[in-house]
DNA sequence: GACAAGCAGATTGTCGACAATCCAACAAGA
DNA sequence: TCTTGTTGGATTGTCGACAATCTGCTTGTC
């Protein structure tokens, strides 16, 4: 018996490579919100049948960031300043929750990984790559979901995850600034190391509080321009 | 502008009837966990070619009660005891969180609502309908999330019901006796009429405490025949 | 001019057939 | 006997075509 553990082996139907990459699509902005999904345009787009596309579209819709209506189409889901705040709000019980199980398993390995994510936040940062640094963001944050070891929590964020990387992207593309918050995730990470769980608890509570108040601006500033351009038919 | 707001017409397209009828096979239980979904004869014994079946197996994966394995085939959620934990104990934060959310929004129409969803429980259980009982006390459950106006939060909710009521239906069809806790969905009710916020948090963790034991203890004895069975091959 | 009916055009939903893949049984060789 | 090919049947994945539905425009009527 060889000690060597594989990995599975990719999915190599079209479907999986269409949701990934529809997703990637969506999430990275290049599909705005409200945008109308077209079977026949994409399907020719991306050499594939429409029979694929659909079941890919229909897995996204459950994901939540896709939204169907029969037979008028499918859309990239709207942002509501409420889909922010409670995208958020959700996400600080769930953070709490996820470090209270993640708290006694730590062990060298999750330490190592930490500064593994943490490291690839800072080189994402330096490059200037938006998009992967909300990704490496994302992903240093979902460490503690991953080592709670409870899988129902771990879809739960995922599904959170899409969403809040949605909202970012947008926030990001809008206006063209770097995010910050450097420094914030330098005590976060020091917190999930140390010995005082509220802390790192608290921490985690703040940390989000302070992206969600910029993303929640800029919603705020989407609904009211849709607000006067929708008045204008009046 | 008249007064009278409609509900929303019925989704009249195949796919959406064949996830109602696939889910609810699942979540009574007709549907055994593990059991495999054969496209062929489920579209003939439908009466539906096998486009929009797929479609809406891809849905329930996503949902989390099916899962998909490329070219093996799909198949029921396998229910472990581990699964049964993690549903649970991450239930009890999110009804923390529901009822905290919940509490100031309390009004005549929510305890009305509250009364009548209670009363479907009392008659689902004395006409000895298990399946109608348990929807029913997952739906008086879900009051407190659906007041809470939190649309994620009602989505992870709902995801989590799924899981949920498939574990009753399963531990119901075991044993068959009738869910007792009659009581504890009374002094549940009250609670949530009162005005001690936290007493009512706390209600609904023994509440859910309760259930729990029962289902793990099943689900235990469930892995320890699965175990014996897989130690014969050997 | 306002309004209803009806008619394309485009798009989604569904179907039946074909291609790709898996699995179990069997055969062949060491 | 154990391992390694092979082969046939069954099942999933994908395709192209057809049917059902929606939308916007035109037409005709008042």
């Amino acid at each position: 018996m060889g000690k060597l553990d594989f990995s599975p082996i990719a999915d190599t139907t079209r479907r999986a490579e269409i949701v990934a990459l529809l997703r990637r699509a969506i999430l990275t902005g290049q599909l705005e919100p409200g945008q109308k999904l077209n079977e026949l345009r994409i399907s020719e787009q991306m050499r594939v049948s429409r029979a694929p596309l659909r079941e890919a579209m229909r897995e996204l819709v459950q994901e939540g960031i896709l939204t169907s209506i029969p037979y008028a189409g499918t859309f990239v889901i709207d942002v509501t300043a409420k889909d922010i705040v409670d995208a958020y709000s959700l996400n600080k019980v769930l953070d709490d929750f996820a470090i209270e199980l993640t708290w006694p398993q730590r062990d060298q390995r999750f330490f190592d990984e930490l500064d593994r994510r943490h490291e690839a936040v800072k080189q994402a940062t330096r490059s200037l790559d938006t998009t992967r640094q909300i990704e490496a963001a994302l992903q240093l944050h979902g460490l503690i979901y991953e080592w709670a070891d409870n899988s129902v929590l771990v879809e739960t964020w995922q599904r959170l995850t899409s969403r809040l990387q949605m909202y970012f992207a947008l926030h990001q593309r809008a206006r063209n600034e770097a995010v910050p918050a450097e420094d914030l995730h330098e005590t976060y990470v020091a917190l999930l190391k140390g010995a005082d769980m509220r802390a790192a608890q608290r921490c985690a509570r703040e940390h989000i509080d302070d992206d969600f108040e910029a993303l929640l601006a800029y919603a705020r500033g989407l609904e009211e321009r849709a607000a006067k351009s929708a008045e204008r038919p009046h």
